[in-house]
DNA sequence: CGGGACATTGACTTACTTCAAAACTCGTGG
DNA sequence: CCACGAGTTTTGAAGTAAGTCAATGTCCCG
């Protein structure tokens, strides 16, 4: 059983879509973006991944990587052989179980995401991703309200639907009404639940 | 091992958001959509299922199911109780990896999904719907040409990320240009080079 | 044949985009 | 150590695609 270490530098490419599918990827230390695009130019950021998150599982069906996934930090990723893993995961019925849930609830995020990106304003959406993402720092023992972004506002932009300048004005204008408190990567939430406020459909 | 078939008539509910998960479900006969909600009432059809399509995997990670399965026709699917796929996936790996790639070709239309949703216009959105509901018409063995919309123009906006009014406006528009012809839920495309074209970003 | 749900079309409004300019950040080299 | 410049972020003003509101048309199903 072969499992590696790899480290991939700020930028560079850990898989690009239409590469064959070979190994999944779980990061360990580090911050990733996945990225699906068209022919004709069009991209779109499908998620953000940090610590402990999977990465490459929308490979196993064509054999072929779905999107492409960059380093937005130098950081680090343990190598799982998908062939390994089929096998393991015969004789370890938990290591399966696992594997599915992670699917799982990786399916349960990109219907958020479409719930975002299909019926929410601007300000919701920025809303929900603070949210989702000081969740997600907070359940890995970081600051749930002192975050640094390690993503550009385009890169937020495109993950939400929304232009660059949106998202900047956005951030100011809930910077604004007190719900946080932004400069330039560095944001702090001074009031989650008036952020859940707005999430929830206020408009106030 | 059991598998039982279940009856579903238009408009029912073959499960629901929060429902526990048991089983997963295969669409035999008949036409679903599945429906994300919020407790605030904001709601997005993340998906529509046809024959041979799974449905319920959402639902592994929480033991919950995560959308709401409601039949747009009368339809019959096939109940497949998890615990029993865990097991038999155990003894026969083929079944196993055809769950793992079922999940992974979820996850790929749920990219593309988002893809339409963050950065398309209207015209391509509506493009992109009719070309891969077409496609997966003609690989069941129907007309890939001459379809009948199974779901309401409400459906497809929310889908879409648009209203009803601009779904329909759309239709109109693209049979004007002599792409298809649409009359209520009856669809002809007669010129799916030229839908493809308006969704590769032609602003002809 | 009539009523209710669904679809189309038009006129007007708005949230977001586009285009443009100024300010901040940070690494590099003079 | 400071100045420069590239990349990023913020902010403003004007434009536009899609939303909203409202009226009319069409199709079933009882």
């Amino acid at each position: 059983m072969v499992i590696s270490l790899r480290t991939v530098l700020h930028g560079e490419t850990l898989f690009r879509a239409g590469d064959r599918f070979e190994a999944m990827f779980q990061v360990w230390t580090g911050f990733f973006k996945a990225v699906v695009a068209t022919s004709r130019g069009r991209e779109q950021v499908t998620g953000f991944q940090m610590a402990g998150d999977l990465m490459g599982f929308e490979g196993i069906d064509s054999g072929l990587h779905g999107v492409d996934a960059i380093a937005l930090e130098d950081s680090q990723v343990c190598v799982i052989p998908y062939a390994n893993l089929e096998a393991l995961g015969r004789e370890v019925p938990p290591l399966q179980r696992h594997l599915h849930r992670t699917m799982s609830r990786e399916i349960l995020s990109d219907h958020d995401a479409m719930l975002r990106l299909g019926s929410m304003h601007s300000e919701q959406r920025v809303a929900a991703f603070l949210l989702s993402l000081s969740d997600r720092l907070r359940k890995r023992g970081f600051s749930a309200s002192s975050l640094v972004l390690r993503m550009s506002r385009e890169e937020i932009g495109s993950y939400l639907g929304l232009k660059l300048e949106t998202v900047s004005r956005t951030f100011s204008k809930l910077q604004a009404r007190g719900l946080l408190f932004v400069r330039q990567r560095q944001i702090q939430i001074t009031d989650p639940a008036g952020l859940r406020h707005v999430l929830d459909g206020a408009t106030v």
